[in-house]
DNA sequence: GGTGCCGGGTT
DNA sequence: AACCCGGCACC
Protein backbone atom coordinates (compact mmCIF):
# COMPACT_ATOMS: atom_id res chain seq x y z
CA UNK A 1 0.00 0.00 0.00
CA UNK A 2 2.59 2.56 0.81
CA UNK A 3 4.46 1.56 -2.38
CA UNK A 4 1.08 2.21 -4.13
CA UNK A 5 0.97 5.91 -2.18
CA UNK A 6 4.26 6.86 -2.83
CA UNK A 7 4.77 5.22 -6.16
CA UNK A 8 4.68 8.66 -8.57
CA UNK A 9 7.81 9.87 -6.48
CA UNK A 10 9.57 6.77 -5.50
CA UNK A 11 9.64 5.73 -9.54
CA UNK A 12 11.00 9.14 -9.85
CA UNK A 13 13.61 8.91 -7.73
CA UNK A 14 14.04 5.26 -9.05
CA UNK A 15 14.58 6.35 -12.40
CA UNK A 16 16.61 9.25 -11.42
CA UNK A 17 19.08 7.15 -9.47
CA UNK A 18 19.37 4.74 -12.18
CA UNK A 19 19.74 7.05 -15.02
CA UNK A 20 22.58 8.26 -12.48
CA UNK A 21 23.76 4.99 -11.90
CA UNK A 22 24.11 4.17 -15.53
CA UNK A 23 25.88 7.27 -16.19
CA UNK A 24 27.85 7.24 -13.37
CA UNK A 25 29.28 3.29 -14.09
CA UNK A 26 31.09 3.59 -17.24
CA UNK A 27 32.92 0.36 -16.25
CA UNK A 28 29.79 -2.06 -16.58
CA UNK A 29 30.38 -3.13 -19.86
CA UNK A 30 26.85 -4.62 -20.37
CA UNK A 31 25.56 -1.27 -19.48
CA UNK A 32 27.55 0.33 -21.31
CA UNK A 33 27.13 -1.87 -24.38
CA UNK A 34 23.76 -1.91 -24.28
CA UNK A 35 24.10 1.96 -24.00
CA UNK A 36 25.82 1.83 -27.44
CA UNK A 37 23.73 -0.45 -28.44
CA UNK A 38 20.62 2.06 -27.56
CA UNK A 39 22.61 4.62 -29.33
CA UNK A 40 22.71 2.72 -33.21
CA UNK A 41 19.00 2.40 -31.95
CA UNK A 42 17.87 5.28 -31.36
CA UNK A 43 17.96 9.05 -31.24
CA UNK A 44 15.59 9.64 -29.11
CA UNK A 45 16.53 8.82 -25.89
CA UNK A 46 19.00 10.86 -23.97
CA UNK A 47 22.28 9.53 -23.14
CA UNK A 48 23.77 11.22 -20.40
CA UNK A 49 27.29 12.33 -21.66
CA UNK A 50 28.94 13.34 -19.31
CA UNK A 51 31.86 11.57 -19.35
CA UNK A 52 32.95 10.67 -23.08
CA UNK A 53 36.44 10.29 -22.48
CA UNK A 54 38.47 8.56 -25.42
CA UNK A 55 38.22 5.37 -23.69
CA UNK A 56 34.52 5.66 -24.26
CA UNK A 57 34.91 6.86 -28.13
CA UNK A 58 36.76 3.89 -28.48
CA UNK A 59 33.97 2.06 -27.20
CA UNK A 60 32.55 3.61 -29.68
CA UNK A 61 33.93 2.27 -32.23
CA UNK A 62 34.39 -1.21 -30.56
CA UNK A 63 30.51 -1.51 -30.31
CA UNK A 64 29.97 -0.09 -33.40
CA UNK A 65 31.79 -2.53 -35.19
CA UNK A 66 30.06 -5.11 -33.28
CA UNK A 67 27.12 -4.11 -34.10
CA UNK A 68 27.93 -3.57 -37.61
CA UNK A 69 29.61 -6.77 -38.51
CA UNK A 70 26.63 -8.74 -36.64
CA UNK A 71 24.08 -6.84 -38.87
CA UNK A 72 26.43 -7.65 -41.98
CA UNK A 73 26.79 -11.12 -41.07
CA UNK A 74 23.44 -11.92 -39.72
CA UNK A 75 20.19 -12.96 -41.43
CA UNK A 76 18.26 -10.84 -39.06
CA UNK A 77 19.59 -7.73 -40.63
CA UNK A 78 15.74 -7.43 -41.70
CA UNK A 79 14.07 -7.66 -38.52
CA UNK A 80 15.76 -4.77 -36.51
CA UNK A 81 14.88 -1.88 -38.17
CA UNK A 82 10.96 -2.96 -38.43
CA UNK A 83 10.93 -4.09 -34.90
CA UNK A 84 12.99 -0.93 -33.85
CA UNK A 85 10.44 1.56 -35.74
CA UNK A 86 7.79 -0.35 -33.88
CA UNK A 87 9.22 0.00 -30.60
CA UNK A 88 9.81 3.26 -31.21
CA UNK A 89 6.22 4.21 -32.18
CA UNK A 90 4.98 2.62 -29.21
CA UNK A 91 3.70 -0.65 -30.33
CA UNK A 92 5.51 -3.43 -28.93
CA UNK A 93 2.32 -5.75 -28.21
CA UNK A 94 3.45 -7.63 -30.84
CA UNK A 95 6.42 -8.79 -28.83
CA UNK A 96 4.06 -9.83 -26.22
CA UNK A 97 6.27 -7.83 -23.56
CA UNK A 98 3.07 -8.41 -20.92
CA UNK A 99 4.16 -5.93 -18.56
CA UNK A 100 4.57 -2.38 -18.61
CA UNK A 101 7.99 -2.31 -18.99
CA UNK A 102 10.05 0.81 -17.39
CA UNK A 103 12.49 2.88 -20.24
CA UNK A 104 15.43 1.90 -18.62
CA UNK A 105 14.35 -1.94 -18.83
CA UNK A 106 13.29 -1.36 -22.25
CA UNK A 107 15.80 0.22 -23.66
CA UNK A 108 18.78 -2.05 -21.86
CA UNK A 109 16.85 -4.94 -23.11
CA UNK A 110 15.37 -3.50 -26.50
CA UNK A 111 19.35 -3.65 -27.88
CA UNK A 112 18.57 -7.53 -27.68
CA UNK A 113 14.93 -7.97 -27.75
CA UNK A 114 15.15 -7.13 -31.37
CA UNK A 115 17.63 -9.71 -31.92
CA UNK A 116 16.21 -12.32 -30.31
CA UNK A 117 12.09 -11.61 -30.77
CA UNK A 118 12.08 -11.56 -33.94
CA UNK A 119 12.42 -15.83 -33.46
CA UNK A 120 9.12 -15.93 -31.43
CA UNK A 121 6.85 -14.20 -34.14
CA UNK A 122 8.77 -12.38 -36.82
CA UNK A 123 11.40 -14.77 -38.23
CA UNK A 124 11.59 -14.03 -41.84
CA UNK A 125 9.41 -16.70 -43.03
CA UNK A 126 6.75 -15.58 -40.92
CA UNK A 127 4.68 -13.13 -42.44
CA UNK A 128 3.91 -11.19 -39.97
CA UNK A 129 6.11 -8.12 -40.20
CA UNK A 130 7.65 -8.48 -43.84
CA UNK A 131 3.67 -8.95 -44.66
CA UNK A 132 2.46 -5.26 -43.21
CA UNK A 133 5.75 -3.64 -44.65
CA UNK A 134 4.69 -5.22 -48.09
CA UNK A 135 1.16 -4.26 -47.86
CA UNK A 136 1.53 -1.28 -47.24
CA UNK A 137 4.46 -0.77 -49.36
CA UNK A 138 2.41 -1.24 -52.80
CA UNK A 139 0.02 1.92 -51.31
CA UNK A 140 2.76 4.03 -50.95
CA UNK A 141 4.05 4.13 -54.60
CA UNK A 142 0.87 4.79 -55.92
CA UNK A 143 0.19 7.22 -53.63
CA UNK A 144 3.21 9.04 -54.68
CA UNK A 145 2.48 8.47 -58.26
CA UNK A 146 -0.82 10.03 -57.90
CA UNK A 147 -2.58 11.25 -54.62
CA UNK A 148 -1.37 14.11 -52.60
CA UNK A 149 -1.95 13.30 -49.38
CA UNK A 150 -1.43 9.53 -49.46
CA UNK A 151 2.07 9.22 -48.98
CA UNK A 152 2.85 9.12 -45.65
CA UNK A 153 -0.47 7.61 -44.67
CA UNK A 154 -0.93 4.54 -45.85
CA UNK A 155 1.87 3.52 -44.90
CA UNK A 156 1.79 4.03 -41.29
CA UNK A 157 -1.63 2.95 -40.65
CA UNK A 158 -0.48 -0.35 -40.09
CA UNK A 159 1.44 0.87 -37.26
CA UNK A 160 -0.59 3.84 -36.20
CA UNK A 161 -3.90 1.74 -36.04
CA UNK A 162 -1.87 -0.66 -33.22
CA UNK A 163 -1.34 2.01 -31.00
CA UNK A 164 -4.17 4.54 -32.03
CA UNK A 165 -2.10 7.74 -32.27
CA UNK A 166 -1.72 9.80 -35.62
CA UNK A 167 1.30 11.33 -33.95
CA UNK A 168 3.83 8.97 -34.43
CA UNK A 169 2.51 8.82 -37.85
CA UNK A 170 5.44 10.17 -39.54
CA UNK A 171 8.14 8.82 -37.45
CA UNK A 172 8.87 5.62 -38.89
CA UNK A 173 8.53 6.71 -42.25
CA UNK A 174 11.44 9.09 -42.33
CA UNK A 175 12.95 5.99 -40.33
CA UNK A 176 12.65 3.86 -42.89
CA UNK A 177 13.58 5.90 -45.71
CA UNK A 178 16.72 7.00 -43.89
CA UNK A 179 17.77 3.55 -43.99
CA UNK A 180 18.57 2.05 -47.12
CA UNK A 181 16.38 2.92 -49.54
CA UNK A 182 16.65 2.01 -52.92
CA UNK A 183 14.42 2.66 -56.04
CA UNK A 184 14.06 0.38 -58.57
CA UNK A 185 11.64 0.47 -61.36
CA UNK A 186 9.10 -1.75 -62.23
CA UNK A 187 7.90 -2.88 -65.83
CA UNK A 188 4.30 -3.23 -65.56
CA UNK A 189 3.50 -4.86 -68.90
CA UNK A 190 1.38 -7.65 -68.55
CA UNK A 191 3.06 -11.17 -67.44
CA UNK A 192 6.52 -8.86 -67.40
CA UNK A 193 7.21 -7.55 -63.95
CA UNK A 194 10.98 -7.03 -65.23
CA UNK A 195 12.68 -5.02 -62.97
CA UNK A 196 15.41 -2.67 -63.62
CA UNK A 197 17.54 -0.17 -61.17
CA UNK A 198 17.27 2.38 -63.88
CA UNK A 199 14.70 4.53 -65.31
CA UNK A 200 16.50 4.57 -68.42
CA UNK A 201 16.64 1.05 -68.17
CA UNK A 202 13.18 0.50 -67.95
CA UNK A 203 11.91 3.20 -70.57
CA UNK A 204 14.50 0.84 -72.96
CA UNK A 205 12.65 -2.46 -72.01
CA UNK A 206 9.76 -1.51 -72.80
CA UNK A 207 10.60 0.33 -75.41
CA UNK A 208 12.27 -2.18 -77.10
CA UNK A 209 10.81 -5.05 -75.96
CA UNK A 210 6.70 -4.01 -75.56
CA UNK A 211 6.11 -1.42 -77.60
CA UNK A 212 8.44 -2.88 -80.48
CA UNK A 213 10.20 0.48 -80.76
CA UNK A 214 14.02 0.47 -81.72
CA UNK A 215 14.62 4.23 -82.09
CA UNK A 216 16.30 5.62 -79.29
CA UNK A 217 14.92 7.49 -76.27
CA UNK A 218 14.79 10.58 -78.52
CA UNK A 219 11.57 9.30 -80.82
CA UNK A 220 10.04 8.25 -77.43
CA UNK A 221 6.41 9.73 -76.92
CA UNK A 222 7.07 9.28 -73.25
CA UNK A 223 4.45 5.99 -73.63
CA UNK A 224 6.76 3.95 -71.85
CA UNK A 225 6.40 6.34 -68.54
CA UNK A 226 2.75 4.50 -67.96
CA UNK A 227 4.50 0.92 -68.29
CA UNK A 228 6.20 0.93 -65.24
CA UNK A 229 6.49 1.92 -62.23
CA UNK A 230 8.94 2.80 -59.46
CA UNK A 231 9.60 1.19 -56.13
CA UNK A 232 11.43 1.75 -53.16
CA UNK A 233 13.04 -1.22 -52.09
CA UNK A 234 14.14 -0.89 -48.34
CA UNK A 235 15.99 -3.95 -47.43
CA UNK A 236 16.30 -8.19 -48.92
CA UNK A 237 12.99 -8.69 -47.28
CA UNK A 238 10.98 -6.04 -48.40
CA UNK A 239 12.48 -6.43 -51.67
CA UNK A 240 11.34 -9.62 -51.42
CA UNK A 241 7.89 -8.82 -50.70
CA UNK A 242 7.62 -6.63 -53.00
CA UNK A 243 8.94 -8.85 -55.95
CA UNK A 244 5.61 -11.29 -55.65
CA UNK A 245 3.61 -8.32 -54.45
CA UNK A 246 4.55 -5.99 -56.96
CA UNK A 247 2.19 -6.79 -59.54
CA UNK A 248 -0.31 -4.88 -56.78
CA UNK A 249 1.05 -1.55 -56.67
CA UNK A 250 0.66 -0.77 -60.35
CA UNK A 251 -2.54 -1.73 -60.15
CA UNK A 252 -3.46 1.80 -58.30
CA UNK A 253 -0.84 3.86 -60.34
CA UNK A 254 -0.98 3.08 -63.32
CA UNK A 255 -4.41 2.48 -65.66
CA UNK A 256 -3.16 0.91 -68.99
CA UNK A 257 -1.96 -2.68 -67.91
CA UNK A 258 -5.20 -5.12 -67.75
CA UNK A 259 -3.99 -6.97 -64.78
CA UNK A 260 -4.50 -3.82 -62.95
CA UNK A 261 -7.78 -4.96 -61.70
CA UNK A 262 -6.96 -8.67 -60.33
CA UNK A 263 -3.98 -7.87 -58.67
CA UNK A 264 -5.38 -5.71 -56.54
CA UNK A 265 -8.66 -8.03 -55.60
CA UNK A 266 -5.47 -10.67 -55.27
CA UNK A 267 -3.82 -8.59 -52.87
CA UNK A 268 -6.74 -8.41 -49.96
CA UNK A 269 -6.87 -12.32 -50.49
CA UNK A 270 -2.95 -12.72 -49.95
CA UNK A 271 -3.76 -10.54 -46.64
CA UNK A 272 -6.32 -12.71 -45.71
CA UNK A 273 -4.65 -16.16 -46.34
CA UNK A 274 -2.17 -14.77 -43.99
CA UNK A 275 -2.45 -16.55 -40.66
CA UNK A 276 -1.89 -13.37 -39.30
CA UNK A 277 -5.27 -12.16 -38.38
CA UNK A 278 -4.01 -8.94 -37.09
CA UNK A 279 -1.83 -7.45 -39.07
CA UNK A 280 -3.32 -8.55 -42.00
CA UNK A 281 -6.57 -7.10 -41.30
CA UNK A 282 -4.89 -3.63 -40.60
CA UNK A 283 -3.48 -4.00 -43.73
CA UNK A 284 -6.65 -4.23 -45.33
CA UNK A 285 -7.92 -1.46 -43.74
CA UNK A 286 -5.20 0.59 -45.12
CA UNK A 287 -6.41 -0.65 -49.06
CA UNK A 288 -10.10 0.23 -47.94
CA UNK A 289 -8.90 4.06 -46.76
CA UNK A 290 -7.21 4.32 -49.46
CA UNK A 291 -9.58 3.27 -51.88
CA UNK A 292 -11.97 5.21 -50.39
CA UNK A 293 -9.48 8.54 -50.77
CA UNK A 294 -8.94 7.75 -54.28
CA UNK A 295 -12.79 6.58 -55.73
CA UNK A 296 -14.47 10.16 -53.56
CA UNK A 297 -13.47 12.88 -51.14
CA UNK A 298 -14.41 11.40 -47.77
CA UNK A 299 -13.59 13.89 -44.86
CA UNK A 300 -12.86 10.81 -42.24
CA UNK A 301 -14.24 7.30 -41.89
CA UNK A 302 -16.21 7.13 -38.82
CA UNK A 303 -18.10 10.63 -39.30
CA UNK A 304 -18.13 10.63 -43.21
CA UNK A 305 -18.97 6.76 -43.25
CA UNK A 306 -22.36 7.69 -43.73
CA UNK A 307 -21.66 9.94 -46.15
CA UNK A 308 -19.14 6.97 -47.82
CA UNK A 309 -22.12 4.70 -47.45
CA UNK A 310 -24.67 6.97 -48.49
CA UNK A 311 -22.85 8.07 -52.04
CA UNK A 312 -21.30 4.48 -52.45
CA UNK A 313 -24.93 3.12 -52.20
CA UNK A 314 -26.59 5.90 -54.95
CA UNK A 315 -23.14 4.70 -57.11
CA UNK A 316 -24.10 1.38 -56.77
CA UNK A 317 -25.70 -1.05 -54.73
CA UNK A 318 -23.64 -3.59 -52.33
CA UNK A 319 -24.09 -6.49 -54.55
CA UNK A 320 -22.03 -4.69 -56.97
CA UNK A 321 -19.95 -3.45 -54.80
CA UNK A 322 -18.03 -7.07 -54.91
CA UNK A 323 -17.20 -6.38 -58.43
CA UNK A 324 -15.30 -3.37 -57.64
CA UNK A 325 -13.44 -4.38 -54.70
CA UNK A 326 -13.23 -6.03 -51.26
CA UNK A 327 -12.88 -2.67 -50.11
CA UNK A 328 -16.36 -1.48 -50.78
CA UNK A 329 -18.05 -3.93 -49.53
CA UNK A 330 -16.85 -3.78 -46.04
CA UNK A 331 -17.54 0.05 -45.50
CA UNK A 332 -21.27 0.07 -47.02
CA UNK A 333 -22.32 -2.27 -44.69
CA UNK A 334 -21.05 -1.31 -41.86
CA UNK A 335 -22.07 2.15 -42.12
CA UNK A 336 -25.20 2.20 -43.47
CA UNK A 337 -26.69 0.81 -40.42
CA UNK A 338 -25.32 3.26 -38.46
CA UNK A 339 -26.20 6.23 -40.86
CA UNK A 340 -27.03 9.44 -39.18
CA UNK A 341 -28.63 11.31 -42.22
CA UNK A 342 -26.68 13.08 -44.62
CA UNK A 343 -28.77 14.20 -47.70
CA UNK A 344 -28.07 11.23 -49.59
CA UNK A 345 -27.99 8.62 -46.86
CA UNK A 346 -31.22 10.13 -46.13
CA UNK A 347 -32.33 9.23 -49.00
CA UNK A 348 -31.22 6.03 -49.75
CA UNK A 349 -33.12 5.78 -45.91
CA UNK A 350 -36.20 6.70 -47.20
CA UNK A 351 -35.77 4.30 -50.36
CA UNK A 352 -35.72 1.34 -48.28
CA UNK A 353 -38.19 2.25 -46.11
CA UNK A 354 -40.21 2.76 -48.79
CA UNK A 355 -39.17 -0.95 -50.33
CA UNK A 356 -40.09 -2.10 -46.89
CA UNK A 357 -43.45 -0.31 -47.01
CA UNK A 358 -44.43 -2.29 -50.43
CA UNK A 359 -43.02 -5.54 -49.06
CA UNK A 360 -45.26 -5.29 -46.15
CA UNK A 361 -48.21 -3.77 -47.95
CA UNK A 362 -48.55 -6.50 -50.06
CA UNK A 363 -49.75 -8.86 -47.47
CA UNK A 364 -52.18 -6.24 -45.96
CA UNK A 365 -53.87 -6.12 -50.07
CA UNK A 366 -53.73 -9.92 -50.23
CA UNK A 367 -55.13 -10.48 -46.80
CA UNK A 368 -57.64 -7.72 -47.34
CA UNK A 369 -58.29 -9.34 -50.93
CA UNK A 370 -58.59 -12.81 -49.97
CA UNK A 371 -61.06 -11.46 -47.31
CA UNK A 372 -63.23 -9.96 -49.65
CA UNK A 373 -62.77 -13.00 -52.66
CA UNK A 374 -63.12 -16.15 -50.60
CA UNK A 375 -62.43 -18.96 -52.54
CA UNK A 376 -64.18 -20.04 -55.79
CA UNK A 377 -62.97 -24.00 -55.41
CA UNK A 378 -65.15 -26.00 -53.22
CA UNK A 379 -64.52 -26.82 -49.68
CA UNK A 380 -65.06 -29.70 -47.54
CA UNK A 381 -68.55 -28.91 -46.68
CA UNK A 382 -69.57 -28.70 -49.74
CA UNK A 383 -67.60 -32.03 -50.92
CA UNK A 384 -68.12 -33.98 -48.01
CA UNK A 385 -71.63 -32.14 -46.74
CA UNK A 386 -73.22 -31.43 -43.54
CA UNK A 387 -73.71 -35.13 -42.87
CA UNK A 388 -69.95 -36.16 -43.43
CA UNK A 389 -68.82 -33.51 -41.19
CA UNK A 390 -65.98 -35.62 -39.67
CA UNK A 391 -64.67 -35.82 -43.14
CA UNK A 392 -64.27 -32.35 -43.11
CA UNK A 393 -60.68 -30.80 -42.42
CA UNK A 394 -60.00 -29.54 -39.09
CA UNK A 395 -60.15 -26.19 -40.15
CA UNK A 396 -63.03 -26.73 -42.30
CA UNK A 397 -64.94 -27.81 -38.99
CA UNK A 398 -63.40 -25.20 -37.03
CA UNK A 399 -64.89 -22.87 -39.77
CA UNK A 400 -61.22 -21.91 -40.46
CA UNK A 401 -59.81 -21.56 -44.07
CA UNK A 402 -59.69 -24.44 -45.72
CA UNK A 403 -56.35 -26.32 -45.66
CA UNK A 404 -57.50 -29.56 -47.39
CA UNK A 405 -58.67 -27.26 -50.94
CA UNK A 406 -57.15 -24.13 -50.88
CA UNK A 407 -56.83 -21.87 -53.39
C1' DG B 1 -79.98 -18.76 -47.63
C1' DG B 2 -75.71 -21.16 -48.30
C1' DT B 3 -70.92 -20.81 -47.88
C1' DG B 4 -66.14 -19.43 -46.46
C1' DC B 5 -63.69 -17.89 -42.83
C1' DC B 6 -62.16 -14.08 -39.48
C1' DG B 7 -62.10 -12.86 -34.80
C1' DG B 8 -62.68 -14.29 -30.54
C1' DG B 9 -63.98 -17.35 -26.73
C1' DT B 10 -63.63 -21.75 -24.18
C1' DT B 11 -61.37 -25.88 -22.68
C1' DA C 1 -53.10 -25.99 -29.07
C1' DA C 2 -57.45 -27.84 -29.97
C1' DC C 3 -61.96 -26.79 -30.37
C1' DC C 4 -66.11 -24.04 -30.91
C1' DC C 5 -68.95 -20.38 -32.57
C1' DG C 6 -70.80 -15.50 -33.62
C1' DG C 7 -70.91 -12.89 -37.25
C1' DC C 8 -69.66 -10.84 -41.61
C1' DA C 9 -68.89 -10.81 -46.60
C1' DC C 10 -69.82 -12.93 -50.59
C1' DC C 11 -72.41 -15.77 -53.91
Amino acid sequence: MEGGCLSPEAVEEQRLADGKRLSRDPDTRSVSLLEQKRKVVSSSIDVPHARRSEEEVDMDKVTAAMVLTSLSTSPLVRSPPVKVSEALSGSWKDNGSAGPFTPSSNSSSGGYWSWSAPSDQSNPSTPSPPLSADSFKPFRVPSLGGVGPGPAGPEDPSLDEQDGSSLLFDEPIPRKRKNSMKVMFKCLWKNCGKVLSTAAGIQRHIRTIHLGRNCDSDCSDGEEDFYYTEIKLNTDSVAEGLSSLSPVSPSVLSPPPPPQQPPDTKEPHAGGTTPLSRSAPSALYLIHTDHAYQATAPVSIPSSGSNLAGSACTSFTPTNSSSFSISWQSPPVTFTGNTVSPSKSQGFGEQRSQTIAVLSSPPRATTALSRKVRGEGKKCRKVYGMENRDMWCTACRWKKACQRFTD
